[in-house]
Parts: C-alpha cells; sequence; structure tokens
DNA sequence: GTGAAAGCGCTAACAG
DNA sequence: CTGTTAGCGCTTTCAC
C-alpha cells in the first residue's frame, strides 16, 4: 500500500503536490501533472479516505435513523434521502433502532465523535434529553424546541381523510392511531379527523397501536380485534399494513369494500398504489429533499433555525373507497 | 473541542494513559484511571473517530450495496444484515444503485479507499472486470469465481415451485424471468422449473423482464400484457410485485384467483405474507448472516475460500394456490 | 505501570 | 506555481 509521500518521492514532487493533482484545486503546471499521475499509475496508488477525513475533520457520512427499514414508510423516505444526499456527496450510513437495540444513543454519540457528519432522524424516542450542537433534523419528532423538524401537514392529512369518509356517507369510522407515549406529531391527523368526523355527527372510535410490537401477526390480531369490537363500522383509518389486514380479515368475514366499508391508509407508498389502497399520500420527496438541505446545511456551517417544515399530503384514489 | 491531550494535560498523565483508559487495553492504576476519568469529565472530552480509524486503518463501516432499498427482497436482506453487522460492532453504509446512478464503481472505489473496510454486494452490473483484494461478497449475483456468492438454492427454488404448480394441476404456465444479461444465478429457478413442467407435459412461457426498469408501473403493463398474450394461463410464476399486479388485473378481468388461476412468488417477504400470496421463501436471515461472516471474517484477515453457499428455501402457502 | 516519541495518510498555510 | 512544514487525533511500540 503506497502513500501519498511514496508517489511525491516517485515523481519527484512535495507530497502537497500531489495532493493539489488529486484533488484538482489549485493550480500544477501540466508537466508536473503529467510526472505525479504517471507515479500515480507506476505505484497503483490509492489515496485513502482516513487520512483525508481526519485532516479535513469530516467523514462526508450522514446517518439516517429509521425503526424498520422494512416498512414501507421508512424505505421509502430512505430512498429519497439517499439519493438527495448522494448529490450533496454524501454517504448515507443506516440506523435501525428495532430488534428491540437501544440503537439511538449510539448514533447520536457516533456523531459526537465525528464518525457522522450529521443524522437525520425518524422515531426518535427521546427518553433521556438530547443535547448536541452537531448536525440534527428530525423527521415526525419532537424533542425540543432546538431541532429542526421536517414532516407532512398531519393537520392537512386529518381534513383530507375527514372528507373522504363523509364524501363516502360512513356513519361509524374506526381510526388507528400511534402510541401516545411516543408523543408523535403524526398523531394530530388523528386528533383532526376525530374533530371533524363528530362534528358532522359522525361515530368515531380509536385503537391505539403498542409501543412496540410491529410484527405483521400484530396488525392481524388487531385487525380482528376491530372487527369483533365494531361489528358495524363503516370506515377505517389506519397505516397501510393495518389497512391490508383489514383487507383480508374483511374478505373473510365476507363484507364487501367499498360497498359496506370504506377504508383509507396514511402514508400512500408504493404498497397502497400496489394494492388499490385510497390513501392519503405523504409528500416523501420533499420531506426527503428538505431534511437533506437541512442537515447538509447545518454540516457547512449555516445558521439554520430550529422551524417545523411541513408540506402537504395529497390523496391517492383507490378501490377501498367508492367516491 | 477538546483532544486526548488536553486531557492527558489535564490528568497529568501522557496522552497514550489515556488511550489505554478509553480503550481498556492493558493495565492503569485505579488512581491514575480516576484522574483521567476526572479529567475526561472536566473537560466533556469525547474520542474523535476519525483519528482511531486513520490510526488503526479501519472505518468500521461495511458498505451493502442494493439496487432499490423499497423492494421488499432489498430491504428484508438489509434488515437482516445490519442486525448482523451490528453484533460485530461494524456499521452499514447503504449503498443503492438505482436513479439511473452508476453507483457501484463508486462504492467498490471507497472499498479500495480504506473508506469501507468491506461490501456485500447485491446485483453487481460488471460491466467491467472487478479484481479487489478487499473483503467483497456477493449475494445472488456472479462477477468472477474469486468472489464468495451466498445465496439461496435457486435450484430447488425451481422444484419447489414446479410441485405447486403440478399439485394444483395446471396446464399453462406463464414464468417471469429476471433479464439474461444480468446473468444473474437467479435464473436458475426458471430454466428448472420450466424443465420439470414440461417434462410433465405442462405447457409454460417465459416472460422476460426489462434490464432497468422496475416501476410500479412497469409491472403493472407487464401483466395486462401476459393476460392479454395468453388467455389460458392458470399459472403465473414472478416476483411478488409482479404477482400482485397480477392479482389486481385478474380481478379486473373476472378471473377467480385460485379456482381458474393459481400463483406462486418468489422471494416470501413479507408482501407475500400480507397478501396471502403462494410463495417461494428465501432463507433471508441465512444469506444475510452467511453474508456477514464472510465479509467480517475477511476484514478480519481470514482466509476465506471463494466458494458458492446455497441455502434451503421453503414454500409459503397462501390464498392464490388451491393446494 | 506509565510516558515519550513516532507514525497512520492527508491537507493547508505559508514561503519562496 | 511548488515545496516545506506543521498539524488533524489517536494508537502503539519501546524505554524507563
Amino acid at each position: 500500500m503506497s502513500n501519498i509521500r511514496d508517489v511525491a518521492k516517485q515523481a519527484n514532487v512535495a507530497p502537497s503536490t500531489v495532493s493539489l493533482v488529486l484533488n484538482k484545486t489549485g493550480y500544477v503546471s501540466a508537466e508536473i501533472r503529467k510526472r505525479v499521475n504517471k507515479a500515480i499509475e507506476e505505484l497503483n496508488y490509492t489515496p485513502n479516505e482516513l487520512g483525508r477525513n481526519l485532516s479535513q475533520k469530516r467523514s462526508n457520512i450522514v446517518g439516517v435513523t429509521m425503526y424498520d427499514i422494512t416498512h414501507p414508510f421508512c424505505n421509502t423516505l430512505v430512498k429519497y434521502i439517499e439519493l438527495y444526499l448522494s448529490e450533496y456527496g454524501y454517504k448515507t450510513m443506516l440506523c435501525c433502532t428495532s430488534f428491540g437495540r437501544n440503537t439511538e444513543r449510539e448514533y447520536l454519540y457516533m456523531l459526537k465523535r465525528h464518525a457522522l457528519d450529521g443524522i437525520i432522524a425518524n422515531v426518535f424516542s427521546a427518553n433521556e434529553p438530547i443535547e448536541t450542537d452537531r448536525p440534527l433534523v428530525l423527521i415526525d419528532s419532537f424533542i425540543n424546541e432546538n431541532i429542526p423538524i421536517v414532516m407532512s401537514d398531519h393537520h392537512q392529512e386529518g381534513r383530507l381523510a375527514a372528507s373522504l369518509f363523509i364524501e363516502n356517507g360512513c356513519k361509524h369510522v374506526v381510526h388507528l392511531t400511534v402510541n401516545k407515549v411516543m408523543k408523535s406529531p403524526a398523531y394530530e391527523r388523528n386528533n383532526v379527523l376525530e374533530q371533524i368526523l363528530n362534528g358532522n355527527g359522525i361515530r368515531t372510535d380509536a385503537i391505539e397501536l403498542s409501543n412496540h410490537s410491529r410484527e405483521l401477526n400484530y396488525f392481524s390480531n388487531m385487525s380482528k380485534l376491530l372487527f369483533d369490537r365494531y361489528p358495524d363500522v363503516d370506515g377505517i383509518f389506519g397505516s397501510e399494513i393495518f389497512i391490508c389486514e383489514c383487507l383480508k380479515q374483511a374478505k373473510i368475514r365476507k363484507i364487501r369494500v367499498p360497498d359496506d366499508l370504506k377504508m383509507v391508509a396514511c402514508d400512500g407508498t408504493y404498497l397502497s398504489e400496489l394494492n388499490d389502497i385510497t390513501a392519503i399520500v405523504q409528500p416523501f420527496k420533499k420531506i426527503a429533499k428538505k431534511s437533506v438541505d437541512i442537515v447538509v446545511g447545518l454540516a457547512a456551517g449555516e445558521q439554520i433555525s430550529a422551524e417545523t417544515f411541513e408540506f402537504k399530503a395529497s390523496v391517492l384514489k383507490g378501490k377501498t373507497t367508492a367516491v
């Protein structure tokens, strides 16, 4: 493994000159450039990123923390985050927090240790207070007033969902909510939905998601429970996976969708599209882009105020609603 | 930002002693340890990973290259790879190759530059010859004899699928194949399926996937094409997403599943489970574990022969087959 | 047991 | 324009 000094020696120049040639920063005469490139070729030299990282005090890596990468919401987001980060020359470190590993602290620590230049975090379970002066942006999460947040307009999501159920003439809507302990801003959509529907004389019931389990099995059981507990339900609002399970359950119970039961899913990823589910579609690209812009900006030393950035959602009409 | 020297000065010891305390390597007297820890506390010192990386010539990061993280096959694999890597103390860098970015070379280059300690790669499009003496393992891909490969037993997958169609009494099976240009080892399952079915007097037709597009839209069109071209099809074998599209198409055309049409999907991720699709389930955990073991072993300098490691698949019975 | 010193490979400030 | 020099922060012999 030859290093930059070997190349310099071989080409009869200084290491810094080799560096200049490599990074195309600053001017180097054509002749010297040729000599350096020849030496690089001869020695089969490859610059070592680790040295550069230390010297520049940056890793060019941004961590993206997500609960579970198999969840459509997560992987759709990650897909675009990775794309946009790569446009800035940043690499994406995947930081999963499932499997009962309490890994969020660890990633935060990596940020502190400069192994990461920044973090884009979803589902930060802030059990302990978080203080960091390093680049951090949250998606759909809240820790404190000092950390910027990016998310879809959950208030509007609630309104869109409510409109759908009203237009479809539902009388009794059951909605799945995230666990309140998480204090997720996403809870707002359920609040708004409930409020509007009740205001229109429509009965609503909420089923609260457990704090931990996200297994398919769990959702399957929840869907059974829903139909058992509310036999006259004619509208369901919940996550895509849950709606999928409800679709199966409805088929088993011979409940016709959308004739006798309308369903609306949140998030609206490929899973809704694939199953023809009516959904409130989150503006994934915009959320990803904004998060990336913020974290990259912060990493570049820009002063970015810790605002909350919201983007409008839209409706995907599928076959789980009549109108 | 204080460094290890500041801490040493504060504690009246040498930097190397601080290092010993931090890494719990070697013996340090209780008193000195206490002094060092006090200094660390006082200065709010956090070790800088970049310095350590350079010194140790390793990044503790393994790259995982995948075509598209939203694909169930990819994210299921990545989920377990991330888990197993973390058990070895490695971090996962997500390397996506979609969006028309030709990023595989780039990741390989990162490996060379020691920004990555190893790569677990799926779908390496080896346009150019690949030579690397650094840790690299392939999943479901082939480049040359010198790189270890991990995958499910595609031959057996083909046999399992064939059995299903035979047991279900199919007469005309259409199967979706990966593009032959890719030379994917996964093609074997289609070969075997065809061979066995034909041997049993069952007609087969193949539809070859385009080399690039993986949009839902594309699969939707392919499913229409399939039914248009083969109106008497009574068995379909293909990727989960394709089978989902075929399910939709069958419903539109009022073809009863599984009464008049049986379908079997490959991979068998949560998507099959969620949609009650009969599928050939890949041993994701085993594939992930083996890949991780190999790449970690190689990174540790172990001599690992470039074999092909295959693991048995299994069948998930869903509602797209009768038996 | 602990400290001094050298080095990992690269970059950047500053002369010349 | 190019070379010299001095780090970046940590680890690791090797003396003491």
